[in-house]
DNA sequence: GCGAGAATAGGAATCATTCTTGATCTTCGT
DNA sequence: ACGAAGATCAAGAATGATTCCTATTCTCGC
């Protein structure tokens, strides 16, 4: 019924496969999406999006794409309190900055040569695997 | 049925009221369970912690009462990925190192003077109201 | 002591996410 | 090309944390 890894001009660009993750159709549109709207998309914006292209594709295989891109270190995966998830393929270290005022979501990148753990108390031994920097406020409009 | 606001000694040490928030019975003694046990617990564990000695206390007061303290800026919510929330009664700006080999929660401060903002390329105007860090990892046994 | 509004207990409802199941597709050996 | 084994998918049920609702109980000011 679903014709799966298509001819390449559906997802112009996207390789059949990326960190040894194959790239179904499904994966590619969906990594396609994420890379086209940069805003952070949650699972459901990236299910009504998707269907746009794959009237079938269900929530489900959407949260299942995005798990696999996930784990494959294709996109990541980004919390905001305990808000729905969301997704960005920004693979850069950074941090967000989450608009109050508009809900908008924005890539904070670190200035070079900044090392977050030379300024933290951590506790002994620790090693650190990942961080996660998140920031609220607000926009002044300049 | 419940003795709510009891004699002072109930919850030794901790006032009727704090920034401006009436401390009820069942307020001072989840509170008192976040300054006894620094480990971060969720509501659920406050919650079982809390019925050894409000036997008839419920799920939705924990949670209402963990909403009120932490709107009042009594203690902090911390959430790791879409785990459930904790609750942290050290209002102290700081971060928080997630132990992935045994789940305990460090909290993590900043070395004097250190300012996360000056490192950050933040978007033009943002005011930030509120910082999170969050390190994940594991402590290798000195 | 009385009334208004706050707080509580208990359970139902919600919402994001995960799980389950059966169908479909891909891969790979032959 | 053919078929089996395993991956992926769609659809809907199940889960789990949290919130909402409602009736009851408290607290506080008068």
């Amino acid at each position: 019924m679903v014709g799966k890894h298509d001819s390449p001009d559906d997802c112009a660009g996207i390789p059949d496969e990326i960190s040894g993750l194959r790239m179904t159709r499904q994966r590619q549109e969906i990594y396609r999406i994420l890379l086209d709207e940069r805003i952070h998309p949650t699972a459901n914006e990236v299910f009504l999006r998707a269907k746009e292209r794959l009237p079938n594709i269900s929530l489900a295989t959407v949260y299942n794409c995005l798990e696999a891109l996930v784990k494959h270190g294709v996109i990541r995966q980004v919390n905001f309190e305990r808000e729905s998830s969301r997704y960005c393929p920004n693979l850069r270290e950074h941090g967000h900055f989450h608009d109050e005022a508009t809900g908008v979501i924005h890539d904070v990148n670190f200035k070079p040569g900044f090392n977050l753990a030379d300024f933290l108390d951590l506790p002994p031994g620790a090693v650190v695997a990942d961080i996660e920097i998140t920031l609220r406020g607000k926009l002044a409009s300049a």
